[in-house]
DNA sequence: CGCATTAGTAAGTTCGGTTCATTATTGAGC
DNA sequence: GCTCAATAATGAACCGAACTTACTAATGCG
């Protein structure tokens, strides 16, 4: 019966201030549930300003959560090249890019989550800036690549395309159950099976120059044998 | 002004006819466009019934388009077996499935994309039959590699389940573009890409007896050589 | 032929995202 | 200290789509 009249004092913040605010809150929301249901009214709530408020710094909740995760994802990938760097080999090379990617679906599988399943799937994800980075990203791997087919390390013909989807793909795959919060995986050993399939897969020959010159050996070994002890029985 | 008073002939089907129709009428509406709102008003106006009497024979939007995926993915998966069994050869059988999945992928874009984005992004997904008739399709698949080890022709300690991961994460990413109707591929293609990769991945190592049958031969050669030949010039 | 059964309807409710006309707060210039 | 333009924030709506329910009509079985 006793309504408060008193107009709940409104607080008031700068544009920046109140946008950075929004955009901690639902990040906060988006890593502690799957569910993105209500997220506008949920995020006001918290926040203790209404529903409203948010449509005057995004146009739309897609566009809210959009921007929080293109700014986790940035965050994420700041100094990877730093770290590549201090990496030689074409193999730990690989495997760190993988490993590395692994990791953050081990530590952060809601924000991967909603990436992988909410944003990418939509259409209108390639104007994103993640698909941008995510691009980038993929592309240092297969300059990886590419370093060692120039070497001769890796056999010139390897779809580089394709090396991308199964590792990628693969890596996704593996997280699966994972990002639903069933069962777990070590991002170690996963990426240790991984580079092991794929870089068999991708490495050129055992050197066959040494294979032949030891077939044109025995040739030559089967003649000399046969001049000196073909009047002899083997002997063992 | 001149309102149709007359109440519209009511069709009336039996139970199981209007299902059917339902859901052939789904399956058409959920081939067309990738759009998933407003579905059941949209199928309702097609039939010539009321949004109300889909909810009589589902018990949810979801419920139906799960119902739907179901019933196409059993109809696709139903002679597998049989022409497997039509194929010998651990390379040849490997490339089989994962090309019958890529022509999966490449026919039917619209439903591929309802099971992967839709459905099996959503909590619950475990609950489909599609999971488990995935289950059961990829364990059929393993069971290959299976088979290719106790034969001696791949390594034992292939990691099973990252090679499923890497195969079918890998068809999923490389077919990502053309399910959103970008770009095109082509399954006979990628399916030899894949099994390349993954079959030089997990094959044993060429037959090393055979190699260090030759280094031993090549010993005995340099002592012969030595012996008869360390007297004269190389001829050549 | 009458009545129980069941297909189908009409008119809602709910819920979440989104809009907008209005109000309150602030700070710059006087 | 006062005024006013700029702008942060509100609250009450709207909208569209999924879902509910109390009721109506067709059917077929006895």
């Amino acid at each position: 019966m006793n309504l408060e009249t008193q107009p709940r004092r409104r607080e008031r913040l700068s544009r920046s201030e109140r946008m950075a605010d929004i955009m901690r809150c639902a990040g906060r929301i988006l890593r502690e549930s799957e569910d993105r249901e209500g997220i506008v009214a949920d995020i006001a709530g918290r926040l203790g300003i209404v529903e409203g408020t948010i449509y005057r710094y995004f146009a739309t909740k897609r566009d809210l959560i959009i921007r929080v995760a293109e700014e986790w994802y940035e965050g994420m990938l700041a100094d990877y090249d730093r770290e590549l760097a201090g990496i030689t080999g074409t193999k730990a090379r690989l495997r760190f890019m993988i490993w590395r990617h692994l990791t953050v679906m081990h530590d952060e599988p809601a924000m991967c989550r909603l990436v992988l399943d909410e944003l990418r799937a939509d259409a209108g994800y390639r104007k994103t800036s993640i698909y941008q980075l995510n691009r980038h990203y993929t592309q240092r791997t297969l300059a990886i690549v590419k370093d060692g087919i120039a070497s001769g390390e890796l056999r010139a013909e390897v779809p580089l395309t394709m090396v991308r989807d199964m590792i990628y793909g693969g890596i996704e795959h593996h997280c699966w159950a994972y990002l639903r919060g069933e069962g777990r995986f070590s991002p170690a050993r996963a990426a240790d099976d991984i580079v092991a399939i794929v870089y068999r897969g991708i490495a050129a020959p055992e050197d066959t120059s040494a294979l032949s010159r030891l077939e044109q050996v025995a040739d030559r070994l089967e003649q000399i044998t046969q001049t000196h002890t073909s009047n002899r029985e083997p002997s063992c």
